[in-house]
RNA sequence: GGCGGUGUAGCUCAGCUGGUUAGAGCGAGCGGCUCAUAACCGCUAGGUCGGGGGUUCAAGUCCCUUCACCGCCA
């Protein structure tokens, strides 16, 4: 059986965690689950992207190192990867020094292939981005169409790699493998991407002092995707002497494996492209499969029309617990579209698939069998009925699902077989039978079945739900799975001691959920309005002084603009104000006005205007401010 | 502007290579049951399958055109 490594992407220490994050991590970590039970070999990792002038700067801002920086973020997303049950093999960081290493090696072997050469590059470049920008793709020509920051103007040697001589090979390797790309609408897209012609990618960056110094070239730093893509491989040893492990052969190196990466959409043409371009340049194994899903999107009812909110996941832990949210997570998303999260869809899910669905069906099976049978399970199992057939039918349904990563069809085939036992049970009206010691061992078959078909989807649900899972098969005296053989029918033993369980979700009330929520984001957006407060110190950093004005004339070419001459008392003054249209130049020579007399100066009209005239605006149209007695021109207003 | 995708019941979506009265879940209404977490089971809801045109004995399912939204590219 082929060896199993899936990896999420490494995961940027620029912001905390959130629900996408979040997403991709519990996707892989069902897959590594899921193909453990299965019984292959399985190596899962995920890990942290360090480097960048966008991380050196964040420390800088925040009086940390670096490094200092980087370990409080992974510190935050080892903790929720910890609370969401994440079972990595692996962490890997880009600052350690294995990964070094790797990246390393694997330029050498790109540079042996002949695909590195030095080459001037300039443009502007977004720092947020890490990249760079032609003038037409700037807003405004100047802000990244990105973050809507000011982009820089740069000019620096870098060091480049030859993509351009990758378009052939790239092209031929997705012809031969058509499960390269997943879904296929995302393929099409690399694809076109490429027929349309690649262009050498700049693979370092001068000047960058956080980063892996770049082999053979003074003063350059690799660029960060060729850095971030490397901790796929060197996580495995790749560029060790002798790992200790051979994990490189076992998940990359060697044949009988599949590599699968899963990532957000965000991150296509960097996993698609460069990545296997890269391998190839090195002769290296490429990658089985990169499997690209949507994003979460919240709808946006309230007025706030730019950034859609982040979620933040915390919240729905403490509340449900993280295996609840992980089945939400899964269930409510068709893998590979984009789906949209809300509070409500949540607990509609909750209740109907978890508190209504699963648990009741435990909790009304357990309860009858525990009375019935002197607190235990059935005496009598039972071998031929219409669940022993659901049964099969949902785990052939389930696993043919999980194959192909659709996890909506896999968990809603698990919810059908719960549904099939609560009709069983409708029909076969156990609790009727329960004092008639005649029928004893049909209440006993009945019964049995009903539990069974709970153990087969507990089990099923496993991956899903690691502590779910345990505690639906505990409080039915099961056992965990302990590899796909335990889904087959005829698992559960009899007469086995049935523990006094509590509801295992418990029912949520929506409204009182949804009233409660809307109470604390009132509260939250009360705080908001306040936040705009400042404080006086805060106000006197703007310096108003009061000022004459001692020349007036119209901007040329401007029916807005006027140019003035005004005297703060110590010194004189350009000024442009807009008022053209309210006040003539001749009748504003003399007047005393109020100005900002510390405003860093900015070109109007080619002058350049080092103030601003206060002025109020009556629905947009200026009224100038000026002292009721006249005052010595530099007069402090506060 | 080019390429691709999506548009099916109030909501979220199924509908493979065209073929009986277009389906599921949730929500809603009605009825049943009482073992269970005010749960569970049954029935009902009559949606021009975005619009228009065409091919065919037969189209949500193929072709053309058009609108809306989304993605990638320019």
């Amino acid at each position: 059986m082929r060896s199993f490594y899936v990896t999420t992407p490494i995961y940027y220490v620029n912001a905390r965690p959130h629900l996408g994050h979040s997403y991709t991590t519990v996707v892989c970590d069902v897959l590594a689950r899921y193909h453990r039970l299965e019984g292959r070999s399985v190596h899962f990792l995920t890990g942290t992207d360090e480097h960048g002038q966008k991380i050196e700067r964040a420390a800088t801002e925040r009086g940390l190192a670096p490094i200092a920086h980087a370990d409080e973020i992974v510190a935050g997303y080892q903790a929720l990867w910890e609370r969401l049950g994440i079972s990595h093999d692996d962490f890997i960081r880009t600052t350690e020094p294995r990964h070094r290493l790797a990246v390393e090696e694997i330029i050498r072997r790109i540079a042996a292939a002949g695909d590195l050469y030095s080459g001037r590059h300039d443009g502007w470049y977004c720092t947020s981005c890490e990249l760079f920008y032609t003038e037409k793709e700037l807003v405004d020509g100047k802000r990244c169409p990105v973050h809507d920051s000011e982009a820089e103007w740069r000019s620096e040697e870098n060091v480049f790699f030859r993509l351009s001589r990758y378009e052939t090979p790239l092209l031929e390797w997705f012809a031969s493998h058509p499960e390269f790309v997943r879904p296929e609408s995302r393929f099409n897209e690399v694809k076109r991407f490429v027929e349309a012609g690649l262009r050498d990618l700049s693979v370092s960056r001068a000047g960058l002092k956080w980063g892996i110094p770049f082999p053979g070239h003074e003063g350059q730093a690799v660029y960060v995707w060729l850095d971030a893509l490397t901790n796929y491989v060197s996580a495995l040893g790749f560029g060790r002497e002798a790992p200790a492990d051979d994990l490189w052969n076992r998940f990359w190196g060697g044949g009988e494996r599949e590599v699968l990466h899963i990532v957000g959409k965000d991150i296509l043409r960097f996993h698609t492209i460069y990545w296997p371009a890269f391998l190839l340049s090195a002769g290296l194994p490429l990658p089985d499969t990169i499997w690209v899903h949507g994003w979460w999107l919240v709808d946006q009812r309230k007025i706030s029309k730019s950034g859609a909110r982040v979620v933040p996941i915390e919240p729905l832990i403490d509340r449900f617990g993280a295996d609840a949210v992980r089945y939400f997570l899964l269930r409510d998303m068709v893998f590979g579209q984009d789906a949209g999260f809300s509070d409500e869809a949540f607990v509609e899910r909750y209740n109907s698939d978890l508190a209504n669905g699963l648990g009741n069906t435990v909790s009304r099976l357990v309860t009858l069998s525990r009375r019935a049978f002197d607190g235990r399970t059935p005496p009598c199992a039972c071998d031929d009925n219409p669940l022993k057939e659901g049964a099969a039918a949902a785990v052939e349904k389930y696993r043919d699902a999980m194959a192909e990563l659709q996890f909506d069809r896999a968990l809603r085939a698990v919810s059908e077989l719960v549904g099939q036992v609560n009709q069983y049970l409708v029909e076969r009206e156990p609790w009727k039978l329960i004092r008639q010691e005649e029928q004893r061992e049909t209440l006993s078959r009945i019964l049995w079945n009903g539990l069974e078909a709970v153990r087969v989807a507990a089990c099923a649900l496993s991956p899903v739900m690691p502590t779910a899972s345990s505690a639906v098969l505990a409080a039915i005296g099961a056992e965990p799975p302990a590899g796909w053989a335990d889904l087959a029918w005829g698992g559960l033993a009899v007469e086995r001691p049935l523990p006094e369980s509590e509801a295992l979700f418990p029912r949520i009330d929506k409204d009182k959920y949804l009233a409660a929520l809307a109470a604390d984001t009132e509260a939250d957006a009360s705080e908001e309005e306040q936040d705009p407060v400042i404080s006086i110190d805060r106000f006197f950093e703007t310096e108003l002084r009061v000022a004459t004005i001692v020349a007036a004339a119209a901007v040329p070419k401007s029916d807005k603009l006027l140019q003035l001459t005004v005297d703060l008392g110590s010194s004189r003054r350009t000024v442009v104000a807009g008022i053209a249209k309210q006040y003539g130049a001749a009748d504003l020579v003399g007047r005393q006005v109020v100005v900002v007399a510390n405003l860093e100066p900015a070109k109007l009209m080619g002058i350049e205007s080092q103030g601003m005239v206060l002025a109020a605006s009556d629905d947009g149209e200026p009224v100038l401010l000026h002292p009721e007695r006249p005052v010595p021109d530099g007069t402090r207003v506060r």
